[in-house]
DNA sequence: CAATATTATAAGCATATGATTATATACCGT
DNA sequence: ACGGTATATAATCATATGCTTATAATATTG
């Protein structure tokens, strides 16, 4: 089977960089390394409005570089990226934030369980 | 002989990928990618105003992805980057644009032979 | 030193970005 | 269908960004 893979123009190119150009999504790009999780979670560990944090996930979502999905009440993102070369390189050369959401866990405020 | 590669914070990372996160500057790292290119030669290449390749080229230079030297009266700008583990990745998805450069040396607008 | 060429900086302006508050939408349990 | 929880969108606002024009700074040449 053969795969295309689309070529990325100039614009998506920088859509996606200027995606990665922002602390907070970083963060979440950091997070979603170790695990999927939804918005909630993601207020909860970052300390941000819960709008701010949809709005950070639209603009990740818009670059391809996350997707969603629905699990009952909660939108679950995970990492996504395959249309972007580099993103495996970018994501790994991230923090490991795996402690956060083991905090979240140990106060029983996680809510998703896969 | 032991290198310590000071790791990069958020603030830094962010800045790293908002400097890619534009049209201009992406063509830009792509032409150095192929040869050290002055900022007048970048100028006749990418069809914009002086000024305007001046402020892209301290932009990416405040990141540290470019670095300049001066030869005569020109100044002269080469791919940094050491400090940004996945910048090499990046580079190398960008498209070529060595017919760019191919084309500035047929008009004989090339200034600069080092 | 004067004249020219190259590059950098400053100021002004239109648009983009990121946050906040308020409101709408979607799903769940009863 | 209703109330509660989770998420998305809209409106607003302060700041950042990118471009333009004008001007300064630096280097070369005569």
């Amino acid at each position: 089977m053969l795969m295309i893979v689309q070529e990325l123009g100039w614009e998506e190119l920088a859509e996606c960089n200027k995606a990665m150009g922002d602390q907070s999504r970083l963060r979440m790009l950091a997070l979603l390394k170790t695990e999927d999780l939804c918005v909630c979670e993601l207020v909860e560990i970052l300390g941000m409005t819960q709008p701010a944090v949809s709005q950070h996930m639209r603009r990740l979502k818009s670059a391809k570089l996350v997707k969603e999905r629905r699990q009952g009440q909660w939108v679950i993102y995970s990492l996504d990226g395959e249309r972007l070369p580099y993103f495996r390189s970018v994501v790994d050369s991230l923090p490991d934030l795996s402690y956060e959401i083991e905090a979240l866990k140990a106060s029983g405020k996680k809510v998703v369980c896969d």
